[in-house]
This record gives C-alpha cells, sequence and structure tokens, in this order.
DNA sequence: GGTAAAAAAGCACGATCGGTCACTGTATGA
DNA sequence: TCATACAGTGACCGATCGTGCTTTTTTACC
C-alpha cells in the first residue's frame, strides 16, 4: 500500500518544476518540457498533480523549504544576534551563487513575476516570504540588549534584504563578482549601526 | 508616402507589449494578447516586426528610454550631487509605485527573468543598465570634494540600486506602505555617510 | 479624384499548449 | 503467489502558439 515510487516521481516532478519555474518563470513553464525531464509522458504527470497550477503550487512550495533549509543551516546552534544573522546572510549569498548554475533563485523569480498576478500562488509566496521576515525581525531584535525598536528591527530587516537583491541582480544579470564583497561590506556596517 | 499611421501603430504596440510583458514575463506575452489589446489582428503585427523577438526588443528598449526619462526628469537642473541623487531615488520610489497600477516596473522584471537567458533580450538590457550604474556612479563621485574613491561610488551606487528593489519587493508583493518611509530612511543615512 | 503604396485582415500551417480517457504494465501487500 | 491498486503510456481533444502568404481596405500624395 505504501506507495513509494509514486512518491520518488513526484519528487522528481517537482524539483524539476521548480528548476525550469526559476529560469524562465512560471508563467513559461511547460508540462511537455517537464515531462520530458524527468523521462515521463505528459498524461504521467496527472497522476501525481491534478493541474499545471497545483505542480507550481508543490515546486515553489518545497523551493521555500530548501530555501529555508539551506538559509538557516547551522544558524540554530549558533547564538542569537549577529553570530546568526552573519551566519544567515553569508548562506544566503551563497544560495544565490549555488542555486547561479540553476537558473537562479525560485523565489526571487516569483517575488518579481507573481507580485501583480492573484491566486494562489502569490498567496503561498506572500505568507511564507512574511513568515521569513517576522524570523529575520526577532533575530534583529536580539541584536541589542535592550532590544531595538520594532521599527528599528523592520528597517534593518529591510536593508538586510535589500542587500541580498542588489547582490543577487549584479552578480547573475551584470556577472559582477565584487557583488559579493559589497554586499557584504554593506550589511556589515549595518550590522555596526545597529548594534553599537 | 510619409508612413505617419503606421508609426502611430507601431508605437501603441510597443506600448503594449511592454505593459504585458512587465505583467507576466517577457516569456508569457503572446502575439494574441497584444494584438488584441491594441486592436490589430496577428498578422497586422507582422507589418510592423519581422518576429516576436524584435518586438520584445522594442518594448525593452522604449521601457528603458521611459525609465530614464522619468528617473532623470528635472535631475538636470538640479546641482550635481546630492540633491541630484535624491532627486533621482525619489523618482525611482515615485517609478515603482506609479507603474504599480500597470504591473510594476518592466526593467525589474526583465532582469530577474532574463538573467540567465542569453540572447539580444538579456544583451540590450545589460548594456542599458550598465552605462545606468556608470551614471549613478558619477553622482556619487560628485558628492564629495575631493572625490570618494571608485570603490566607494560603487559601494555607494550598489546600495542605492538594493534600496529600490527592496522597496519594489515590500510595496508590491507585500502590500506594504511602509517600504518608501524605510527606503527614503536608509538611502539619506547612506548619503549622510557617504558625504560626511 | 485617381492611384500607388502602406496598413491591416483573412486564412491556413505545423507545433505546442493544458488536459482527458481508456488502456497496460508493474510493483506491492496480503 | 496472486490479486489489486497504482504508475505510466498513447491517442486524442479544442485552443492557442508564432509565422507565413494572399487579399482587401485605408491612407497619403499628385
Amino acid at each position: 500500500m505504501a506507495m513509494r515510487k509514486g512518491e520518488a516521481t513526484r519528487a522528481r516532478i517537482v524539483a524539476e518544476t521548480g528548476r525550469q519555474a526559476a529560469i524562465r518563470g512560471f508563467g513559461a513553464v511547460s508540462l511537455g518540457d517537464v515531462a520530458e525531464a524527468v523521462g515521463l509522458s505528459k498524461s504521467g504527470l496527472f497522476k501525481h498533480f491534478e493541474s499545471k497550477e497545483a505542480m507550481e503550487l508543490a515546486a515553489l512550495d518545497q523551493g521555500f523549504d530548501r530555501f529555508l533549509a539551506f538559509n538557516w543551516a547551522n544558524a540554530d546552534e549558533l547564538p542569537p544576534g549577529r553570530p546568526r544573522l552573519e551566519a544567515v546572510f553569508d548562506n544566503w549569498l551563497d544560495w544565490t551563487e549555488v542555486e547561479n548554475a540553476a537558473g537562479g533563485c525560485l523565489i526571487n523569480q516569483a517575488a518579481v513575476e507573481l507580485d501583480d498576478q492573484p491566486g494562489p500562488l502569490r498567496d503561498l509566496l506572500r505568507t511564507r516570504i512574511q513568515r521569513w521576515r517576522a524570523r529575520l525581525k526577532a533575530e534583529f531584535l536580539a541584536l541589542r540588549d535592550p532590544p531595538i525598536s520594532e521599527t528599528e528591527a523592520e528597517q534593518a530587516a529591510f536593508q538586510m534584504k535589500s542587500f541580498i537583491l542588489g547582490h543577487s541582480e549584479q552578480r547573475r544579470l551584470l556577472d559582477d563578482e565584487r557583488a559579493r564583497a559589497y554586499a557584504r561590506a554593506a550589511f556589515g556596517a549595518l550590522l555596526d549601526r545597529t548594534q553599537a
């Protein structure tokens, strides 16, 4: 009764969908291409997903899981505040560059593509990004004792995310390796200012 | 002999292509949709462009022209350095919010979508963004006398662009109106630090 | 106002789109 | 081992994709 093979195939489909969406965008992913890439027929896909949208939903969800696992890796073991924030930031930069070969960060691609397209995909992305932001904000609040204000923490989280986005564009579109140095310098200075 | 009407129609097609690309991405724009939106038949489009790609190229190029005109408006009349930079930054924020109704900034959408898709579209985008960056860098160099280093100017331009990207995501995807305040505060502090 | 050129429509093409259905092989649980 | 639930195929649906080719309608100039 255990559906072992089915689950493995489903996972391959989800991963491939995310891969293609990161490159072309969700709106340009085709069932035919995904099916061919995983070595299935188009109709075979429908044994695992009831529709293309359900497939994309699973891909985005799993993509976000991967993102969190990657970026928060080893952060739990570090003390809250600056050590954690620096680890997360470095992981995040790595994420951009590791994913470089695979077409870039799926979440960032989705964020820009879906921001004006209502639907379950955007809803999922929104709630997950908001949760992630709240986590970062809490970490900034732990930077100082007594803690900084909520607004200051949000300000800092805003800048952190901004540097990540700036790094991604300069690194991926402009192919400029200095991007990482710029981002790290900017973030380090932000931590200095916030913590002092 | 003068092809007056043709040029007007062409301009409408280009504008509409840009509009749709900003929403769905270039890869998801269809000739049928564009044709219907401008009130033409599909085949009518081919009297103005030899291919879909040529149409997209024109749309991106014209979109960038509009971006530059909007962001640099009234900046020439201001003295170089801080006044100009502040005007450009505010214009840029306005641009994001004005374009809000129209599906967001075409250039930003293209930057994320095309960063891993080689071709003439990406080439055009790259060169135009690099030119724009050089312009910003020069403006940062004018911030101080004697001027800051090249690297410092690039660092500052990196942060400026980052704040724009951060503002765009927080404003458009998360629908958070505080984004503008965060971005302005961050940019103001950056200018203070750089200029002092 | 006639005429030549430009603009646009109409139509058809092969390919591909997302999706359904009836069918077959196969892995799995009893 | 055997029955069965499940994974996967192939043919096919109507719609739409980008793009030619031919014809008709507008437009602009003399």
